[in-house]
DNA sequence: CTCATAAACTTGAGAACTCAAATATAACTC
DNA sequence: GAGTTATATTTGAGTTCTCAAGTTTATGAG
């Protein structure tokens, strides 16, 4: 019926999809969503700790519209800022506020104790072949 | 700020969405969703090509209430069938009807294909070792 | 048998998206 | 520089889930 591909591919999204369930009821203890946690965790990674709406959504894996909605409830926290971009007036630029760096460090000590659950399974060469393989699925 | 399974963590959910969404695009010429796809997929593996509600919740990753919606619609088309627990008047089966044989049939090429396509990057021996990693997380 | 507990659903309310359309601004073409 | 085209974002409407609560039927204890 399936190839052999078609198989690993739903053991993949099936993988997935667990795993990630896992990671947001961890996360909810902060009361943040894995989504969150990833944009807060993208911002803080960027140059300026800013970074466009646009990007934002690239990075997330969400439409322009999601990152709207995503960070609307966000900024009410003061967990990010609205700033204005100075050579192009259509872009509205997100910055990470103090406070939400403060809770991307906390809940990055979560996120990194979750995953390392997830991933006992495999040695640490296993995990390194699948960084290696799945890089060159993400090309 | 994140350890190195987090990293992992964070390719792998991205790299599954970004696949789940290429999916979705070639389902939706069938007109079926990816999930849809799974219930008839999994109806079609099954011993009598029927399944309880709660089983089908399980191997689709979906709640109990999440199936309930997924079938009203398939139900309508004609795709699977309702029918009753011989033993246990609680359970409503689900059994997949000949068109939704054959609508699993056709969308399981596309599926094998957009999964070749998907998984081309990887050689015959490195996809076995996805595999073989993959088979060791879900346990 | 009867009661308490558990299991298999369904339903209402709400969360978290998406897409298409609208708006504002930039960039390009002539 | 005027007009078309492209880009960044927001908004409205609709989809697809989830959780908690309700219903019905089974099961186990006494």
């Amino acid at each position: 019926m399936l190839n052999g591909q078609a198989d690993l591919f739903l053991s993949f999204v099936q993988l997935g999809t667990r795993m990630l369930k896992r990671m947001d009821g961890q996360l909810s203890m902060h009361g943040i969503s894995f989504t969150e946690f990833q944009v807060l965790h993208n911002l803080n990674s960027a140059a300026r700790k800013t970074m466009t709406r646009i990007d934002l959504a690239r990075c997330v894996g969400l439409s322009a519209s999601g990152v709207t909605r995503v960070i609307a409830p966000m900024e009410k926290l003061g967990l990010v800022e609205k700033e204005s971009h100075p050579r192009d007036a259509r872009v509205s630029l997100v910055r990470l506020s103090k406070a939400g760096k403060n809770i991307c460090e906390e809940t990055s000590a979560t996120v990194s104790e979750t995953a390392k659950d997830l991933f006992g399974p495999l040695t640490p060469v296993q995990q390194q072949t699948v960084i290696d393989l799945l890089s060159k699925l993400s090309s």
